[in-house]
Formats: C-alpha cells, sequence, structure tokens
DNA sequence: TTGCAACAGTGCTCTCGGGCAACGACCGCC
DNA sequence: GGCGGTCGTTGCCCGAGAGCACTGTTGCAA
C-alpha cells in the first residue's frame, strides 16, 4: 500500500470533496498524503457497527452504502454514499468510540483510508476539516429528518416513489428512453421500507401505466414525475 | 440583557455541559461570557425551521424540545432537549444556513444564547469546541438510527413502551408508588408516532395490569420493565 | 440441454391500528 | 353552581399492506 503522494484533488481537476472545502491546495496535499489508497470489490464490508472505529474513509470511485440490523435480523438500508463522500466520521472524535452503523460497497470501489492517529493528527492540524464534517452531519441530520417524516406521513406507494426517484437522481444511468437502474425488487423493497411483494405490485402498477419498464434486476424509469401523481379524488362537484 | 460576567460552569459546581468537555475553567469563563442569559416562559418557539439560523442555545434550565411539520401540517415531536443540551448547532456552520427543524420550550426555560459572530469567534478560537459539536451531532444520529429501527420494526405497542421508558428516566419524577410524569395522553401519541385512541387503549391495557396509574394529565409508571412484557406465545409443546 | 437457484408476479387471507362518532370525566371560569 | 372546553374512553368499521403459498421466469453453471 502506497502513500498518496501525489493528489488528484489539489489539481483541481476532480470534483473538489466537501470535505476540503477551504482547504488549499497545500493542505489538501498534505492531509491526502496522510491517507492511503485502497482497492475494495463489489459486497466488501468497510466499517462494522459496534466497533471501534479506527478508519476513517473518502469514497474516491463505486458505490457504498450504509446498513444497520433490527432486533429480529432484518437488513435495514439506510444511506448511498457517493464519490466524494466520506464516511467513518467516529473515527475523528476527540474520546475513541465505536462505529454506530456498517458500511459495504454495492459496486468495485476505490477509497482513501486514514488510520484513526492519521486523521487525528491531520484534523488537529486543520480544524476546517471539523467544520466541514460539522455540515457532513447536518446533511445527514436533514436526510434524516426527512426520512423519518416519510415514514411516518407517507404511504408505501409514496415512499417506493420517492426511492426510485432518489436513486434516479444518485446513480442512475441515461438511456434512450429514461433512466436506467441496476436494482432488484428486494433492495427496492428494503430501501422503501415494503416488502418485495408489495413493491412487485406497484412496480406492476407503474408499469402498466408506462411511467417504467423493467425486467429481472433492471429498471428504466420514463417519466419520474409521474411517480408522484396524485391519486385521484372524487370531484367535490359530482352529487 | 447583561453579560454573564461570572460563569456558573468554570466554579465546577454545576454538572458539566458536553460542549465544555476538554476546556479549562478559563477558556469555558471566555465561552460563557460571550453569550447572555435569557428567560423563556413555557411554550416559547426558540428557533424556527427554515429561519437564518443566527442563534446558538444552551439550555440551563427548563426544557425544550425539537418539532417539525409534516407536509400536511400535523406537528411531529423530535427530542427532548434537556438543561446542559445545547441547539442550533447549525449557527455553528462555516456558511450560513437555515434551522433544520424548530424548538419550543416546554417549561418555563434560562437559556445562554449566544449571535453567529459571537459563537463563530468563539469557536475559532476553540476547536476542541467544534470536537465536542460532532460528539453531541453524533449523539443524534445514534438517536435517529434508533428511532429509525424502531419505527420500521416495532409494534404501536412497542413504541410506547419505549416512549414511556425514555420519558421516565428523563423527566420522570419520583413517588412513593413509581415514577410520574406530566405528559398528556395525546403528547405520548405524538412521540409514539400513534393515534390517541391506540395511546388510550395501550394505557388502559397496562394500567389494569397495574404497570401504571393514570389520571387527567398526570401518570405514574409503576413497574417500567413490565411495560417489554413479552407477548404471550403459543407454546410449540401445545398440539 | 438440463437442472437449479435467484428473482418476480399473483391471489388470498388476516391483522394491526387508523378514523370516526359518541359519550363521559374533569377543570377552570364567570 | 352551571357551563363550555379540553382531555380521555369505548365501540365499531374498515383499509393498507404484511404474510404466505404457489407459480412463472430468467440466468448461470455443469
Amino acid at each position: 500500500m502506497l502513500r498518496c503522494a501525489n493528489s488528484d484533488f489539489a489539481s483541481g481537476a476532480e470534483p473538489q470533496p466537501p470535505l476540503f472545502k477551504g482547504l488549499d491546495k497545500s493542505d489538501i496535499e498534505r492531509v491526502v498524503s496522510a491517507g492511503v489508497r485502497r482497492k475494495y470489490p463489489r459486497g466488501a464490508v468497510l466499517s462494522t457497527e459496534g466497533e471501534a472505529a479506527n478508519h476513517f474513509f473518502l469514497l474516491l470511485s463505486g458505490r457504498a452504502r450504509y446498513f444497520t440490523l433490527t432486533e429480529d435480523g432484518r437488513r435495514v438500508i439506510l444511506r448511498w454514499i457517493l464519490p466524494s463522500d466520506v464516511f467513518g466520521a467516529m473515527t475523528l472524535m476527540h474520546d475513541p468510540d465505536l462505529y454506530l452503523v456498517s458500511t459495504e460497497s454495492v459496486k468495485d470501489s476505490e477509497l482513501l483510508v486514514w488510520s484513526r492517529a492519521d486523521i487525528r493528527r491531520v484534523v488537529l492540524r486543520h480544524p476546517r476539516l471539523l467544520e466541514n464534517m460539522l455540515a457532513t452531519a447536518s446533511d445527514y441530520l436533514k436526510w434524516y429528518v426527512t426520512a423519518h417524516l416519510a415514514l411516518i406521513s407517507h404511504s408505501a406507494k409514496q415512499r417506493l416513489a420517492r426511492v426510485l426517484f432518489h436513486l434516479a437522481k444518485d446513480i442512475g444511468q441515461p438511456v434512450e428512453d429514461g433512466i436506467a437502474l441496476d436494482i432488484t425488487n428486494e433492495e427496492l423493497a428494503d430501501a422503501a421500507h415494503i416488502t418485495r411483494f408489495s413493491t412487485s405490485r406497484l412496480l406492476g402498477d407503474w408499469q402498466r401505466k408506462g411511467i417504467l419498464s423493467k425486467r429481472r434486476g433492471k429498471l428504466v424509469l420514463t417519466s419520474s414525475e409521474r411517480l408522484f401523481a396524485r391519486i385521484p379524488r372524487q370531484s367535490a362537484l359530482t352529487i
């Protein structure tokens, strides 16, 4: 494993991760060179809930996600991690603590990884990193408030629509007739917190209406707006 | 409004707010004296979702809570704020931002209030405050993960039991036959995300079993463990 | 090609808990 | 004391969506 002697971020060629906001080239250089670049295959567990937080990560390429388990062992998908996102922030704490949730790669991924000792040293020298992490934390809280409200006030259909919409935005690939997603019904079900049966039924409805088309493990969203079509309501004028 | 010339925190007499962890007396003195002490009556809205985050708060005495609104206007209680807790952390951000949720006092309360300019100045001089805020943020995320899991995997009964248990721990007052809570059915319903009808039914069950006793606006929890009694299950041996 | 496993669709049942209406109990106020 | 408002209770209905069994479909591997 090699130290990252020359960072791509300092050059400004790549999009700047929010973590580095407000830092100048030499600062970024120093931060990046304190970490190591590592590759992980699809499906690798990168950090595990309840274990000591000893590594801080920045996703360079690929894709990952947070997950946790319910008391009865069901897996719960929390949030996607996209390139430029950081995770394992418990590592930054002044007092060592445990990871709150687990993370896994869902595609072959490349990451920048710091040990606790290294990232702490860097962070104390660059408090701006702490400020940026606080901003990230607030994004997470924002996401959670939204998810919380969705859970308690949206129907299964609305939740699935919301999941599809955000997936299309975050990880969809434009194709001729819409936006393509590599995803199974079961993954959608987990994300929307409904059963795979309901997922199948709802997707079926939408397909019949021409809002999307799907084949095994693949889905093309044609008109994402129509996902949120209001439930047809009785007109007040109809006596 | 007077600057706080002499802080109670620096003396060590009062319990130390987590915000000040790792700071020495003179540091705390400086932080506290940058804020002003203010009193708010019960029911005051202290910060409003969507407004510019211009004030940072530390609750000295009383009680407050976060809340937000659903799209259809229903009020959602998020979390209690107890003495020593801080809120309005969006004020600390490097780039000005809006409050994420609203807060209101639920008892007459005394707070330490900082303007954005003042708290930013202090925070930049004492990066340890940022570290402590990060720790607070992680507490919030922990709370949210728990609440999220409760919402998707617990029954109405389990959620209400959990709410009662935590309220008893946080804001209950010991009395001869248990722990007393000043709370209405409606507030419990909001906190557990169930209707007030279900709340009434569940509390009725528990009262009949002697787990708690209640009169209008008041509730005495006798044996909080029995709230979580497992649902009696068919024995596998019963053919 | 065959076989198998993962993925997907459908019809059915059933339960939790939401929603409503109506009633009852308690509190404070004039 | 009477009265209106808030809070609490109960019975009833009903619908969303979970759960399950079964079948159909696709892809991969031997």
